[in-house]
DNA sequence: TTGACATCGTTCCATATGGAACAATATTAT
DNA sequence: ATAATATTGTTCCATATGGAACGATGTCAA
C-alpha cells in the first residue's frame, strides 16, 4: 500500500495532492530546521514577517498568520533571547511592542529560506518552464482568492 | 499586511502558494473534525488507510505515511476504544494485529471526506473546467514524482 | 472625570506529538 | 539448537501547541 494508490480514490483530487506535497516539503524542511538552526514553526513565522516589514507588532503577526497570541508570544521571547529578534516598547501604546528582525535573525530567516527554494527547485525538475509558469498562476489564483473561498 | 504581501516576495512562490492553500484548505477543517466528530489527526490518518484497505497492520500505516510508531500506535488504541476500528491478533505473527474499520469508523471518514469534497468545490469556484484540469495534471505529476524529489 | 468595555501580551493548564527505551516475538547465522 | 539480531507495538518522557483566564493599558460614553 501506498498514499499514491490512495491518490487515485480520493473524492477531493486537488486538496488531496496539494496537502500530499506539502507535507513533503514543508515538514523535512521544518524539521532539518529545528534540528540543525534551532528554530521552531512558530518562530519561524515570526521571522517572516519582521523580515518582511520593519516595526511590527505581535498583534499583527497574529492576525496575519492567524496563529494564537500565545503562540506567537513565546516565539517572540525565544527569539529575543537568542538574539534574532528586537522589541521595544511602542510609544503611542504602552502595551504594545515593536518588533524587528535582527542581523543573526536575518541571516537564520535567509538559511530557511534557502532550504526551501532548493527544494521547490528539486520538486518542479521534472516540469517545463512552461508548466511552471501554468502551475504559478493556477495556484497564484486560488490563494488570492482564500478571502472567498476559505470557510 | 498580509500574508499575501509576503507572496509576491518569496524565493520560492510555488512552495509558499502551495503551503499557504494547504493551510488554509486543511487546517480549519481538521479542527473542526476534532471539535465535531471527536477525532485527531493521527486517527484521521489511520481510518483513511483502514478505508482504503482491508486488514492492514500498524505498521503498514507508519511506512506509508511516515509517522511515528508511537503516534501511530495511539491514534490505534484510542479508535478502537470509540469503537471505528476492530483489531485482531495476526495470525501469522503474533506481534503485529490485523486492523480493520468499523462501520462506525466508515461513517465518520466519510463525513470528513465530504468536508474536504466541499472546501474543494469552494476553492475551485473561480477556476474553469479547463483550469482544474490543467491544476490537477500538474498536481498530479509533482505528486507521483515525490520519491524522485523528496529530501 | 470616571466607570464600562476593548485590546495587547502573558501565564496557566490540558492535550498533542515525537524521540528513545522497552518487552515480546520473529528471523538469521553459526 | 541456540545465540545474536531485527521487527512490532507500547510506554515513558520532554516539548510543542492552543484555549481560557489574567493583569495592564487604552478607548469610549455618560
Amino acid at each position: 500500500m501506498k498514499l499514491l494508490d490512495i491518490i487515485d480514490a480520493t473524492p477531493f483530487p486537488i486538496g488531496y495532492r496539494i496537502a500530499f506535497i506539502t507535507n513533503f516539503l514543508r515538514e523535512p524542511i521544518l524539521r532539518r530546521m529545528e534540528r540543525e538552526l534551532g528554530i521552531i514553526r512558530p518562530e519561524l513565522t515570526v521571522l517572516m514577517c519582521t523580515c518582511f516589514r520593519e516595526d511590527v507588532h505581535a498583534r499583527d503577526i497574529c492576525e496575519v498568520t492567524e496563529q494564537p497570541s500565545n503562540t506567537i508570544s513565546r516565539a517572540v521571547s525565544s527569539l529575543e533571547k537568542k538574539g534574532h529578534l528586537s522589541r521595544k516598547e511602542d510609544q503611542f501604546d504602552t502595551r504594545k511592542q515593536v518588533l524587528n528582525i535582527t542581523p543573526s535573525g536575518k541571516e537564520v530567516h535567509d538559511k530557511v529560506m534557502v532550504m526551501f527554494t532548493e527544494s521547490e527547485d528539486a520538486m518542479l525538475a521534472g516540469l517545463s518552464e512552461m508548466e511552471k509558469a501554468q502551475l504559478l498562476a493556477l495556484l497564484d489564483k486560488i490563494a488570492r482568492n482564500v478571502p472567498r473561498w476559505r470557510p
